[in-house]
DNA sequence: AGCGTCTTGTAAAGCGCTTTAGTAAAGCGC
DNA sequence: GCGCTTTACTAAAGCGCTTTACAAGACGCT
C-alpha cells in the first residue's frame, strides 16, 4: 500500500524490464517468453499498477471518450436516450462525458469545442430548440459530430431522426379512421424539421383522408410540459376549435392532460389526443395515452455506431441521413368526435 | 487554418515568448504589462489556440471530472439525479463522467478503479442492490467516494440518504388515519437499508395508531416495475391480504398499478396504495397516486457538493452522513378500507 | 556607486505513457 | 565458425502542459 500510485516505471524496474517492454506488452503489440511476462505480470499485480489514462491519452492523442450532448437528462426522452448511448459506448470500451445544455445555444457551443480541443474524440449532438446558424457554423468547423433526434439545418454532418413525417401520418390515419377532421397540432415551432415532418405527415392523412382543403390548426411551442398546459389553456380559451388534438411529445402531452383533466375536460369524450415519443407511462394515465412510439434506445445505439462507423477523412457531402421506424401504440385516448 | 492545432509552443512563438509565460497567464499566476498581455492574446486568438486538456491533466495530476456512477440512467429517478448533479458540477466548472452498472457488481468495481486510475478526481456512488462487502472494501480503498441513495454497508464515507424511516413513517401515518390496519409492505430486501429503514417507518406509525401487536405483511423484492408486477400478482392470488399498500418505489407502484388494472381491481376502492419517490407523472395516473417524495435533486446537488468539501486527508471515521427531509404528496390513491 | 527590490520574464524538469528505431544475443544452415 | 534471421528486448524522443527555481534589467534609495 504505497502512498503514490505505481508508474510503468516502478513496474518496469520491479521486473527488470524496460518501461517499452511493460507498454509494448500492456498494448499487445509483443509476445514475450513465458517467464519475462510472467515476472511483469507479478510485478504489476504486487505494485497494483494501474495505467495513467491522461498519460495515455496525451501519448496517444485521443480519449477513448465521447461526448454526449443533450438539452436535459432529467427529461425521460434524453435519459433513455443517454442509457442507450451509453451501454452501447460501454460496450465499446469508450467512456462517455455528458453534457446537459439546456437549450442555451452558449452552453452548445462551449461542448461543441470540447471536441476542438480533443476532449473528446467525437459528440453525439442533440439540440431541442431552433438556432439561427450559429450552431450550423461551430458544429462544420469541428467535425466529428453526429446530430440526433432533432436537425441541425445547415450542419453537414450525418444525422439521425425517427421518421417524424410518417410519425405525423400514423397519427392523421388513426385520428382520421375515428372520424375526426379538425386536428389540432400542438407543435413545435416551423423551424424545427421535427414539427415541420410530423406536421407534414398530420397533414397527409387528413388530406388523404378528408381532401385537400383540410388545414389542421396548430398551436406552436417548445416540447415542454409548460407549452402543453399553455396549448390547452388557449385551446379552452379559443372555444375547443377542433375534436382531437395531436401533441407532439410527451411533455406537451402531459400538460395538456393535466389541464383538461383540472378542468373537467374529458379526454377523448370532449376531445381525443394523440401523443408522440411515448417514453412516459402513458399506459397507466386516465385514460390511457395513444401515443406514436420512437425508437429512442435504438436511435442512441445508432447514434454512437455512426459515429465510429463514419469515415470522417472523406465524409461524402452532404452527409448522410437515416430515418427509424416510428410505430403507433394504440391506447384510449382516441374516440370518435362527440356530437355537436 | 492549419491542419495541427496549435500548441502551447507555437503561441509561444508567435507572441515572442516563452510556454511558461503564456501558461502561466492563462492560469492566472502572472500578471503582465499591457502590451505583453496583448501581444499573447492576439497570437491565442489567431492561431485558435485550445489547451490540450490530457497534457493539463496530466501535468495536474488531476481531472476536474467527477465520476458518476448509477445503477441506470434511463430510470426516471436516477435520471433526475444526473441532471441535478451534471448541473451543480458544471457550476463548477467541472466535468462529469457518467457510468451505468445496472446493478452489475462486476461493473460497479471497475467503475471504482477508475478513481484509483486518476480517471476521475472522485466518485459518486449510487447503487441498488444489496451487496455482501465486496463493494464495501473497493470503496474503503479508494476514498474520495461519496455514497448517494441507497447505503453500502460498510463502506466507510460521506453518505447521503432521503429520510427513510420519516417518509415510511408518512405513509404509515397517512394510511392509518384513513383507517388502514393491514398494511402491505412492498419493498426491497431487508439487507438494503432503504427497505428497511421505510418498513421501520411504516410500523412505526402503525404501531403508534393501532398498538403494538400489528405486523405489516411484507413481499420483498427489487425497485423494479417487473417486481411491482410480481408483487400486485401475488397479492391478489394471496386472496389480497390487506387493505392498503405501501409501494416503496415509483417502480414498483407502477408495476402494481399496471396489474392492478389489468386485473380489474380498483384503487383506491378495493386497495390503497401509497409511492415512494414521487419523480414519475402520478398525478396523471388513473388514480393519481398519493406518494411520499424524494428530494432527488437536492440530493443530487448536495452529493457533489459533499464530494468536494470534504477534508478527504482527515476524514473522521465513521464518517459523516446526512438525511434530507421527504413529505408526502396527497392524492386519490388512498381511501378508507372497503367494509368486509 | 552600491544595494535591495520589484518587474518581467526564462530554462528546464517533470507528469506517465506510447512508439519508433535499433541492438545484443541466440539459433540455424552449411 | 560464418553470415543470416529471429527473438527479446532497450533507448530515447516525444505528447503539451505546469511549475519551480532562477535571472536580467529597471528603479528607487542611501
Amino acid at each position: 500500500m504505497s502512498d503514490k500510485t505505481a508508474s510503468l516505471k516502478d513496474v518496469a524496474g520491479a521486473a527488470g524490464v524496460s518501461v517499452a517492454t511493460v507498454s509494448r506488452l500492456l498494448n499487445g503489440s509483443l509476445s514475450l517468453p513465458e517467464t519475462t511476462r510472467k515476472r511483469i505480470e507479478d510485478a504489476i499485480r504486487d505494485l497494483n499498477y494501474r495505467p495513467n489514462p491522461h498519460a495515455r491519452r496525451l501519448s496517444r492523442g485521443r480519449s477513448d471518450t465521447i461526448g454526449l450532448v443533450v438539452p436535459d437528462i432529467a427529461n425521460p426522452f434524453f435519459a433513455t436516450f443517454v442509457a442507450a448511448v451509453e451501454a452501447e459506448a460501454d460496450s465499446r470500451d469508450l467512456a462517455v462525458s455528458l453534457f446537459a445544455t439546456l437549450n442555451r445555444t452558449g452552453r452548445e457551443v462551449a461542448y461543441l469545442e470540447l471536441i476542438e480541443r480533443k476532449h473528446v474524440d467525437g459528440l453525439i449532438f442533440v439540440t431541442n430548440h431552433a438556432d439561427e446558424g450559429q450552431l450550423a457554423t461551430h458544429i462544420n468547423q469541428v467535425g466529428k459530430v453526429v446530430i440526433a433526434d432533432e436537425d441541425v439545418p445547415g450542419a453537414d454532418v450525418p444525422k439521425l431522426f425517427c421518421d417524424n413525417e410518417q410519425g405525423g401520418y400514423l397519427a392523421g390515419r388513426h385520428l382520421a379512421a375515428h372520424g375526426h377532421r379538425d386536428v389540432l397540432f400542438a407543435g413545435s415551432q416551423e423551424e424545427m424539421i421535427s414539427g415541420r415532418r410530423r406536421f407534414d405527415g398530420l397533414r397527409r392523412a387528413l388530406h388523404e383522408h378528408w381532401g385537400e382543403d383540410i388545414v389542421p390548426a396548430t398551436y406552436r411551442g417548445n416540447y415542454t410540459v409548460e407549452f402543453g398546459r399553455e396549448a390547452a389553456r388557449r385551446f379552452i380559451a379559443d372555444g375547443m376549435p377542433g375534436t382531437a388534438i395531436f401533441a407532439t411529445s410527451d411533455e406537451i402531452t402531459i400538460g395538456m392532460i393535466e389541464v383538461f383533466r383540472a378542468q373537467g375536460i374529458s379526454v377523448p369524450g370532449d376531445v381525443s389526443i394523440v401523443g408522440f415519443d411515448d417514453v412516459a407511462p402513458f399506459h397507466l394515465f386516465a385514460p390511457s395515452v395513444t401515443a406514436i412510439r420512437q425508437p429512442v434506445r435504438d436511435i442512441g445505439r445508432r447514434s454512437l455506431a455512426l459515429l465510429l462507423e463514419t469515415n470522417w477523412q472523406d465524409l461524402a457531402s452532404p452527409a448522410p441521413q437515416e430515418l427509424m421506424p416510428v410505430e403507433i401504440v394504440v391506447r384510449e385516448s382516441v374516440a370518435p368526435p362527440a356530437k355537436r
